[in-house]
DNA sequence: TTTATATTTCGCAAAATTACGAAATGAATT
DNA sequence: AATTCATTTCGTAATTTTGCGAAATATAAA
């Protein structure tokens, strides 16, 4: 409660990134179209997944408007694919997130201490 | 609408750490705490913080429900610190899971393709 | 033109999240 | 015993999320 009004942008982002990825039926969808490399359709994510079409369409829509996947008009299917380029955007700063950290190990503050300075 | 009744184990715990991450105060806190490895009270958060102090109790509840921080207590004050070995699994999770894709360049299908030998 | 197919949007309800101020807690100090 | 202090819990309200079925859309096939 000070000065301060807005968090910090990237805390920002990193935050509305992780909210994409915060529900299961998303990351179910994220990791097929990533993991795979692969494109696909609605019905095939619904035939895998435990809840109606009009709930995946929205989950999908989401994706969408996080930037995370597009989709390619191929009548009467839709192709999903990952945007690529967001993809490696979220990823980039998710991993720098969780990557800005020294783990210690508990029992032995070995010589390790070189990681200390590397990393600042 | 299968015969799958869930979704996949993995999926559900990482849609859950994502969820620990997805509001700006819990990253920004998770931040303060993990990449400096610090600790830090309540208090000295309020102070940076754009939300009130029982707000912040809460969000400092969620994470300690998702496991990803501890606090210990120093009467009058509860000093907080990451739980070293939950954010290591959340951090190895939600990589594998970033990583866990083909990045094939638009413009070149250049001789990468080792990476694809190496992943798969 | 009618029918079938894949998908989305609409309308709605239930549940979860976010937020706040007031009150409670629990230990230290007076 | 009363006061102070940091923090949490309670009560409550506003908003967002999640979910579904029905209806709409848009194309292909009959």
């Amino acid at each position: 409660m000070s000065e301060r009004v807005e968090f910090p942008a990237d805390v920002v982002e990193i935050a509305r990134f992780a909210k994409a990825l915060s529900h299961p039926a998303r990351v179910y969808i994220l990791k097929k179209l990533s993991a795979m490399n692969a494109c696909c359709y609605s019905g095939d994510l619904a035939d895998e997944l435990p809840i109606g079409r009009s709930t995946l369409s929205q989950h999908l829509k989401e994706l969408k408007y996080a930037g995370l996947i597009q989709g390619e008009i191929n009548p009467p299917y839709i192709k999903y694919c990952i945007n690529r380029e967001n993809w490696e955007k979220a990823k980039k700063m998710l991993e720098e997130f969780l990557d800005e950290n020294q783990p210690i190990t508990s029992t032995a503050h070995s010589n390790n201490s070189f990681l200390n300075i590397l990393k600042f």
